[in-house]
DNA sequence: TTGTAAGCGTTATCAC
DNA sequence: GTGATAACGCTTACAA
C-alpha cells in the first residue's frame, strides 16, 4: 500500500507557484540572503551589491514574487493614495483629460488615484463633515472645484499636501496650476474687437442652477468678458444664460434670436455648447461666421476638424504637471521642507486657436 | 528657572488630535474598550452592541480617527484595489463612462481602481510579462481589449476574477458585460434598407494601423455590416476604410466622394467620426439625409443635440453592472464558490436611436 | 458581547 | 553591504 501525504501532494504545486503567493521569505531563502536584503533590492537598489541585486531578482522572478503595496503602505506610513476633488463627473471632457495627466505621473511612481466627485451640496457637505480620505491619502488634488475658505482649512488639518488645478485662489494650497479665465476672454473679445464687431454676446450656463459646479470658471470668464467688452468704447457686452436643463443647440439658437439688438459676435463658455450652437445656428440659416462670429473655449476633440475658433487649454498638460508639483511636495515633506518644485504655482498660457468661425463685422444694413 | 519637557509642551496639541492621527488604540482607550470592539465597530457594526457602538464613534469622532486602509488590507489579506486594463487612454467617450460606472460601484464598497492603458504593443508586452498587478489586486476588468488566449491565460494565473467588457469572447472570464456589436450593425442595415438604400458604405478605420486598439470592437461591427447586407439580394456593401492620421472629417469627406458608384447611405465606426462627416458633408453642400444617410454608432454627448442617427450603447451602465459582478466574485470567492451574482454574462440590447440623419432613398437620376 | 493575543508582509534601526 | 529584529495598525480566532 503506498502511501502519499497531503503535503506531498501539494509540493509541487508549491513550488510551481500557481497557488500560493511567495512572500519576501521565500524569495529570501531562494536567493540565499535575508530579508532586508531582499526588501533594499526591491526598494533601494543601490544600496546592495548589483550582483546580490541579481540574484534576489532571480529568485523573485522564479517565484512569481511582487511586493505587497498593502504591506509597504502600513510600515512606510505612507498610503501611495492620491485623493481627486471634482465638482463633475470624470466624464467631462475636462475631467477626463485631468486625470489622465495626473494618472500619466502617480501611476509609475506607484500611486493611485482615488477620485471623490461631488456633484451637490449634500455630497460635498458630507465629504468635508467627514473627510473620509484623512489618513488616507498622500496628498489632495482638487480640481475645477470653488472650494471655500473653511473647506480647505479642513483640508489643511489632514496635514498632506493640498495641489489645485484651476482654483480660484491660491490660498490654502501649497502648489497649483490654473489657467487665467479672465484674461482668456480678455483675449477673445480682443480678436472680436480687432474685427470690427461691437455688438458682443457671452453665453454660459445659469450659475444658480447648482451651487457646486465649477463656478469659479464660469464666473472668472464671464467677468473677463465684461471687463474686456468695458475697457473698449463703443463695444456693448450682452451676458446672456441659458437654463442648465433641455437641448443645448435648442437653447442658444433662442437665446441669440431673441437678443435685442442682434450681436454680431458670441463667445460662448466652452466648446461643448459651441459646437451644437454652431450646428443649430448654420442649420437655421445664420451663415457663420459671414453673419456671426463664434469663439469658443477649450478647444476640444471636435473643435479642430469643425473649424471652431476657440481658446485652447490643455488639461492633461496640467493634471501631469499638478502630479509632478505633488510628488515633490510629498518627497520635501518628510526631508527637506523647501526643496518643493519651484515655482509653486504656475499659469499656463491660453491660446486663441483662430479657425473659420470668426471673421470681420459686416453692417447688415449697409 | 522653569524648566517645561517636551512632552508637557505638545501635550495639548496631541490632544486635539491636529498633529498626530490617532490610532485604533487610542480611541479603544478613549471609549473604554479593547481594540477589536473598535474594530468590529467598524467592520461588522451589528456584532457589537448599539450602545457599545455608539461610544467608540464618539470617541472616533472627537479624536478624528479613520481606519488606515492599509493595515485593513493587509490584515485581511485583500489589497482594495481593481486594475482596469484598457486598450486606449481613458479620455475617450467610451472608457471615461466604462471609468464613472465602474467607480459608482467600487468607490463606495471601498475599492480603488488602479487605470493599465496600453496604448501599443510594447506596454501590451510589458505588462503581460511582468504582471505587476499580481498579488496586489483584487480583481481585473479588462475593457474593450482584444484579448489573446495566452494573456488571458496569464490572467488566469492570478488566481482572481477576471471581468470583461465588450470583449471578444467569454473564453478565460468569470464574468462579463458586451454588446453584440454584429447585431448592432445589423440594425443600422435593416433601418437603411427598409428605407430602400441598396448602395451602402461602412466607413471605419484601417485595422492595421495599431495592433492593440479595440480591434475586436471594430472588425465585429465591420462583419456584421457585410453580413446583413449579403442578407439582402440586391443590396451592395461598400466597406471603406481610413488612415488614422489626419482629419478625419476631410478622410471621410474624400472617401466618400470617391467611391464608386456613390453611396445613399453611410454607417460610420462610431461618433466621433460620424459627427465631423456629418458637418463637413453639409458643408460641401451633401444634404443630408436627402442626398446622403447616415448613421453613427455610440450615442454620445452630442449626437441628440446634432440629430444624429445612431446606435445607442451605455458604457456607464455597463461598467455598473461589471463592477457588481466583480464585487460578487470577489466576495463568493472566499465563501461559497457558487453565489455569484447570475447571469454572469450580460448582453445588453444597443437601440436604433431614430433622428435627422436618415431618409427614404431617392433616385437621383429620377 | 467583548477581550486577549497572534500575526499579516513589509521597512527601519540597529549591529556586524 | 548585509543580517537580525522590532515595529507599522489593523483583523480574527479563540477564550472568557
Amino acid at each position: 500500500m503506498v502511501v502519499i501525504s497531503l503535503s506531498q501532494l501539494f509540493h509541487c504545486h508549491f513550488q510551481e507557484g500557481s497557488v500560493t503567493q511567495a512572500s519576501i521569505q521565500a524569495v529570501a531563502r531562494e536567493a540565499g540572503v535575508s530579508v532586508s536584503t531582499v526588501s533594499r533590492a526591491f526598494a533601494k537598489p543601490d544600496l546592495v551589491l548589483p550582483e546580490t541585486r541579481e540574484r534576489v531578482m532571480a529568485a523573485a522572478e522564479k517565484l512569481n514574487y511582487r511586493i505587497s503595496r498593502s504591506a509597504a503602505a502600513l510600515k512606510s506610513g505612507q498610503s501611495f493614495r492620491i485623493a481627486l476633488l471634482l465638482s463633475e463627473s470624470i466624464v467631462t471632457w475636462f475631467n477626463s483629460r485631468i486625470y489622465a495627466g495626473l494618472d500619466s505621473v502617480f501611476h509609475p511612481a506607484g500611486y493611485d488615484i482615488s477620485v471623490f466627485s461631488m456633484t451637490n451640496a449634500d455630497e460635498r457637505r458630507n465629504f468635508f463633515t467627514d473627510l473620509p480620505v484623512r489618513r488616507n491619502v498622500d496628498a489632495v488634488v482638487v480640481s475645477s472645484f470653488n472650494i471655500e475658505p473653511d473647506e480647505s482649512r479642513k483640508l489643511k488639518s489632514m496635514n498632506v499636501p493640498i495641489v489645485g488645478i484651476n482654483i480660484p485662489s491660491n490660498n490654502g494650497f501649497d502648489a497649483g496650476v490654473s489657467i487665467d479665465d479672465h484674461a482668456a476672454e480678455h483675449i477673445a473679445v480682443d480678436h472680436l474687437v480687432a474685427l470690427g464687431h461691437h455688438r458682443i454676446a457671452y453665453i454660459g450656463y445659469d450659475e444658480m442652477d447648482d451651487r457646486s459646479a465649477l463656478r469659479y470658471s464660469a464666473s472668472a470668464r464671464l467677468q473677463g468678458f465684461m471687463d474686456a467688452c468695458n475697457s473698449y468704447p463703443g463695444v456693448t457686452p450682452m451676458p446672456l444664460s441659458l437654463d442648465h436643463a433641455g437641448d443645448p443647440a435648442n437653447a442658444v439658437l433662442n437665446c441669440i434670436i431673441s437678443a435685442s439688438p442682434a450681436p454680431s459676435a458670441v463667445c460662448l463658455c466652452d466648446d461643448e455648447l459651441a459646437i451644437p450652437a454652431l450646428f443649430r445656428l448654420r442649420q437655421y440659416g445664420r451663415r457663420i461666421p459671414q453673419d456671426l462670429s463664434l469663439i469658443g473655449f477649450d478647444d476640444n476633440l471636435y473643435a479642430p476638424s469643425l473649424g471652431l475658433t476657440t481658446l485652447h487649454q490643455d488639461p492633461y498638460a496640467m493634471g501631469a504637471k499638478a502630479a509632478q508639483k505633488t510628488l515633490a511636495l510629498i518627497s520635501s515633506d518628510s526631508k527637506h521642507p523647501s526643496a518643493a518644485a519651484e515655482p509653486r504655482f504656475e499659469t499656463p498660457q491660453v491660446q486663441l486657436m483662430l479657425r473659420e468661425t470668426t471673421a470681420p463685422y459686416v453692417d447688415p444694413d449697409a
